[in-house]
DNA sequence: CATACATTTGAATAGTTGTTGAAATGTTTA
DNA sequence: TAAACATTTCAACAACTATTCAAATGTATG
């Protein structure tokens, strides 16, 4: 019955509605590319439809949830509008779950 | 034009699929709960159940998921199969997760 | 073996969501 | 101001998914 800290209180369900809001927008291929394509520095709504092979009407619907999600920023210069991550946060998530991809199959894999 | 390295490399399609499908699972509300009640120390289906008063079925519709997707492990002790989570980066992506939440509001947030 | 308990499975439904193509908005340049 | 470029918005459809209830499976105990 050792009670190890909780990441969060299970109670809390705005919370808990918020980090699967996160989730969830992270949890489509298209918006996952998006995402990355964004992480390394901020690049041009055409640009990322152009490295994703997508419709410009597509991947602008998706930049407008991350942004409303607060994942991604914007920023215009002249006629571009430029999204880059708005923190570093979002990297360190992904990272771990590579990381939890990663990891090795347990080889007592019982029922 | 510094080139930072990539997290993933944008053509990994199925290494994408594949963090996209754990996102996908973690994006919803009633599967976050359940992991985050998986996370201190196995418990059983039918506490995960009551602690979240959901339905038992319901519970275990979810709990296929998160298991197949390895995200949770099962291990029977009589009656009961008892859950728990695989290893501990499914820990670390939602505290990383919950550090973005807490990320300060931009002063500058333009457009 | 039969009962009670724990969990899973199946089917069916209502709600959500990713994608598309066309039209509209906003911005710069000639 | 008009034309060209970049992005967004709108409406609509197809596909997916979370939930529910009933039935079935598996496990221990009298």
């Amino acid at each position: 019955m050792k009670a190890e800290q909780t990441v969060i209180p299970l109670n809390a369900d705005d919370t808990i509605g918020h980090l699967a809001d996160l989730f969830r927008l992270m949890g489509d291929p298209t918006r996952l590319r998006i995402i990355l394509t964004c992480l390394d520095e901020p690049i041009s709504a055409g640009d990322i439809a152009a490295c994703l092979d997508s419709s410009p009407s597509l991947v602008s619907h998706h930049l407008r949830l991350l942004k409303a999600a607060r994942v991604l920023r914007s920023e215009r210069r002249g006629k571009q509008i430029f999204y880059s991550a708005l923190d570093e946060h979002i990297r360190c998530v992904i990272v771990d779950m590579v990381a939890h991809i990663g990891e090795p199959l347990d080889i007592e894999e019982a029922d």
